[in-house]
DNA sequence: AGACTGTTGTTACCGCAAGTAACGAAGCGT
DNA sequence: ACGCTTCGTTACTTGCGGTAACAACAGTCT
């Protein structure tokens, strides 16, 4: 029968194969956004649906797919900023600017990323499962964060739960100021990266009331 | 001819209609989430296609009209905390939760909200329009954030700016954070707005490192 | 060699949703 | 009674996700 070697270099050729569409797929994507159709993806690749569908059972899928190898990419880039043996301030710092530089630098790659399109399971599901698609890089992002807060710095009683908060916080402060700044740029990397900084180390509440502000 | 007084009855009527579709929509948006068809909005109102067609122009106007309600309605809301007569930690951590209990109270609303079916104009735009779309909601937020805090809190030099991108960050520090609790309900409300109340108040400047942490 | 099996690929189709004519039937001013 | 606009319909086109059903090739067992 002789069946595992035959196995292993047919799943090997199938990784692969796997690997050419799915930079297919990055290219077509890249080029058409993330509405990109499977028929233009396959014809990139130089195929037919088909095919696709069996390597990537659907669409979200491929998508999955696609959306791990990116988020792996990130992920670990950020990860060497974070552990960088540096002081809080200085990590913090080299963190936000590792992320903007990646979203600067590949836009259409990072829009893909956050707005993937929704699948939208039309099953009565009563529940609320909100944000269950969506955006699970933003999820593991915060998840990432939280557990470097939670190794990391000394947050007292319940310091699990809010190192969580606070990786998802922070997680999402970053996206929104980033996506905000991608989309109308009103200020350098620089500067954005220092005001972020700056928010964090609490000069909210340091600062004071303005004297012109509204009287009360 | 006497076009005046009857166009504006015309108008008005139209007005009242729109209403109306606009409800329906948001009924079955409400039961089917973001997925919902035309067909089934149409059926809902007791009429047909077209009609919404000629009402909305094309389903991401109807989207667009049924986001604008929900975010003015919230808005209206997150402003009264915002403008309340209380110091600053009191009208952030109300702010906060106020924002917390309307997604928590009706999470397929803040589903549609903020994870629109995407269009995908396959315009070959050359630029990165990165989040035109996407997140209507998270940008009018930010920004009516911004001009609270630049009207209430002395940021010195580069106010103005600082001030928006700290609009921008704060909602979607609350937003992820949000999203993230909403899934999981991993802490109460209450925690949850302490915690990230605590975050924007400088305890990750703060705090310590940890004893135990990796030794470097 | 020749039948057997599995992978790779195709064409052609189904279902469904967005969006669009093209047409019918009211109200209302002249 | 005749137009004119508005509200409404049915019926269609287009395009996409997804799926049979079938064709061809490689290696495997007897």
């Amino acid at each position: 029968m002789e069946t595992t070697r035959q196995a292993a270099r047919q799943r090997s050729a199938a990784e692969g194969r796997r690997r050419e569409l799915l930079e297919a797929a990055d290219r077509v994507v890249l080029r058409d956004g993330p509405g990109a159709s499977m028929n233009a993806i396959a014809a990139e690749a130089g195929i037919t649906k088909p095919i696709l569908y069996r390597h990537f059972g659907d669409k979200g899928g491929l998508y999955r797919a696609l959306a791990k190898r990116h988020t792996d990419a990130l992920l670990s880039a950020l990860r060497a900023a974070l552990d960088a043996p540096a002081d809080r301030r200085a990590r913090v710092e080299s963190t936000l600017d590792t992320y903007l530089a990646a979203i600067e630098a590949r836009p259409q790659v990072y829009r893909f990323l956050m707005h993937p399109s929704d699948d939208a399971a039309p099953s009565p599901e009563q529940g609320f499962d909100v944000g269950r698609h969506s955006a699970p890089l933003l999820r593991r992002l915060g998840e990432e964060l939280a557990t470097v807060i939670a190794e990391r710095v000394d947050l007292g009683p319940d310091s699990e739960a809010m190192a969580r908060i606070w990786g998802h916080g922070i997680v999402g402060m970053m996206h929104a100021a980033g996506d905000w700044w991608l989309g109308e740029r009103p200020c350098s990397r620089e500067q954005l990266v220092r005001s972020l900084a700056d928010l964090l180390w609490g000069r909210l509440a340091e600062a004071g009331d303005r004297a012109d502000g509204p009287g009360f």
